[in-house]
DNA sequence: CTGACTAATGCAACAACTTGCAAGAGCGAG
DNA sequence: CTCGCTCTTGCAAGTTGTTGCATTAGTCAG
């Protein structure tokens, strides 16, 4: 199955209508192996297509987050990243100090979520974290100083 | 001391100029006991002064929260809400079904922010963590059915 | 108390999103 | 294949938050 049909039988499974705008937010998304802000997106789609509203974009990374195929996060102060969710959840160390981005697997985060179910029960949904704070780098050279 | 004094002194130790637009987003929040969005605080200082302006306030908040008087926290999607932090951290349980905030005291939170330490030599800076989620009387009300 | 240095503010333009509405297009029924 | 229901889209106007710059006003040294 090539990329694009992927895409779109991803889509359908969603409930969502197989639409150009939608697939080329979607392929933006999984050719980038990254996050990418709104603005990128749109800029990406535009590439292909320089007819796409603006706010078609906007309205295709709401209804695909709340699809859980992307997810929406917001690194420290600003801006808002989207990502494609591939196959199993993730979550990010985000340093405050260089601003870089580490991944961290799912595990610590089910061990906490599973802590919040067993004392509040609340059934946590992190599917996509973004932890702030400093990375070992950054701390060891504060402390060396 | 008056209330007032003291969120003068609290801005001095700061690093901040006491001006009467700070005073009044810092009384604002102070005396909501709750979070407020931007707007809500906006409204609140122009009850009082009605000249100031909306991006001193923006501002405002900004520097705040950098000075760790107050924390940003985004809820669910959309709103930033602001919220006065008086003694010890603490944390938001936010259920995705009713709206429902309840609190979470900082001890399971520190946990997990010491696992990372132990396990990625990051460290995290969670002073206000918002956890989205399905509280308990949703989950068990959706289990019922 | 006075002067000066610099943070804070107001203003207006800008950037980043959101929303209402009418027109267009996907997709399932027949 | 065609019809029609309804989801999507484009457009334009509206929110919400940000930024550059000139002016105002806290603070602190003297």
């Amino acid at each position: 199955m090539s990329c694009r049909e992927e895409s779109a039988a991803t889509l359908r499974r969603a409930g969502h209508r197989v639409t150009s705008a939608k697939l080329l937010v979607i392929e933006a998304l999984r050719h980038a192996e990254d996050h990418l802000s709104a603005t990128a997106v749109i800029e990406q789609v535009r590439r292909d297509s320089p007819h796409v509203n603006e706010s078609t974009v906007y309205r295709t990374l709401g209804a695909l987050r709340d699809s859980r195929l992307i997810s929406e996060t917001t690194f420290g102060h600003g801006e808002v990243a989207y990502e494609w969710l591939g196959e199993r959840p993730h979550h990010h160390l985000v340093c405050n100090s260089c601003g870089a981005v580490d991944e961290l697997s799912d595990e610590i985060v089910a061990g906490f979520a599973e802590q919040l179910s067993r004392t509040h029960g609340f059934v946590a949904d992190l599917q996509h974290l973004a932890v702030p704070g400093v990375c070992a780098k950054c701390a060891n050279e504060t402390a060396g100083r």
